[in-house]
DNA sequence: AAAGTGATCATG
DNA sequence: ATGATCACTTTG
């Protein structure tokens, strides 16, 4: 059985979050049809002084949702042309999300957003009251291996560097 | 390696 | 208003 994930569980930092939700499972209802699909890849982005985080510059319309208190969803549009998810964490007015970078049978974070009908109409979506997009966890016991993460080739060096990229491992 | 695509944000 | 930038994917 699973269990929709509390509303408590948001609220750890980014960086614990993100390798907490690997092997959770993404629920997204389409028109009464309901896809689980297991989370098997994920990325943190911590606050303003992450040079990597969009809310490094500061809050604007787009950063709104990340000043949130954790337990939302975050999408954007990302080269115009794919929708990326990010599941919002921490307390209110730090700036940090947990970027789903794959989830199981689709590897890229914008496949994903389109296999599953995610665009912008959701950002903001509250995933402990959503019957549209929320996460569940099984009780799955998963291990991991990080990386560094990818795509910010704009970020100060220190940023890119850190190890913020969390990849489930096959078995166990 | 580079195109394709459009929202976003800092300029003026 | 315009122009640069971008947590990507696909094609060659």
């Amino acid at each position: 059985m699973a269990y929709r994930l509390d509303k408590t569980e948001y609220l750890l930092p980014a960086t614990e979050l993100a390798p907490a939700l690997l092997g959770k499972f993404l629920c997204r209802n389409i028109e009464d049809e309901i896809i689980r699909l297991r989370i098997t890849e994920t990325e943190c982005y911590y606050g303003e002084i992450d040079t990597a985080c969009h809310a490094h510059k500061g809050k604007t319309p787009r950063t709104e949702t990340l000043y949130r208190q954790g337990g939302c969803a975050y999408v954007y549009v990302c080269y115009g042309i794919h929708s990326m998810l990010n599941v919002v964490s921490g307390p209110e007015g730090f700036p940090e999300a947990v970027l789903i970078r794959g989830v199981q049978g689709y590897a890229g974070p914008g496949k994903l957003t389109k296999a599953l009908h995610i665009d912008r109409s959701l950002n903001g979506e509250n995933f402990s009251k959503s019957n549209k997009l929320w996460l569940e966890d099984d009780g799955y016991e998963s291990s991991y291996k990080t990386a560094k993460r990818v795509g910010i080739e704009y970020a100060h060096p220190f940023d890119r560097d850190r190890l913020w990229r969390f990849i489930l491992m096959e078995e166990k």
